[in-house]
DNA sequence: GTAATGACCAGGC
DNA sequence: AGCCTGGCCATTA
């Protein structure tokens, strides 16, 4: 049980709130979320969703424009597979915020 | 109760 | 650009 399931939800529902072709940052996202230092906790709840969840986790990334999976793991490649169907060009691994951040 | 863990981040070198 | 360090904080053992 959760001291605080609003939390969880909140930061469920602002995944849920990136639109198709852009993405958003774990930090950011706890941030829009009224949870501001806790990014590490959104990646937590990332990591707990099923299989088939609506939610489009892939549209998070790290503060680095990167995918916060290790280069060969089939995580890595999902996420990156749909962010391509998604308009959202990578240049080596790196995806350019400056073009493709969502800013509520 | 303490200690370790982690889909993070900013700063320093 | 890369690598290391300290800080962060909910969860888990």
């Amino acid at each position: 049980m959760d001291q605080d399931p609003t939390l969880k939800e909140k930061i469920l529902q602002t995944v849920a709130l990136i639109p198709k072709g852009k993405v958003c940052t774990y930090g950011k996202v706890a941030e829009y979320a009224g949870a501001e230092r806790r990014a590490r906790f959104v990646g937590t709840v990332l990591k707990q969703l099923p299989a088939g969840t609506k939610i489009p986790w892939h549209r998070v990334i790290n503060s680095q424009g990167k995918s916060s999976f290790p280069e060969d793991s089939d995580h890595y490649q999902e996420q990156m597979n749909r962010l391509q169907q998604e308009e959202v060009v990578a240049m080596k691994g790196k995806i350019n915020l400056q073009r493709y951040l969502w800013m509520p």
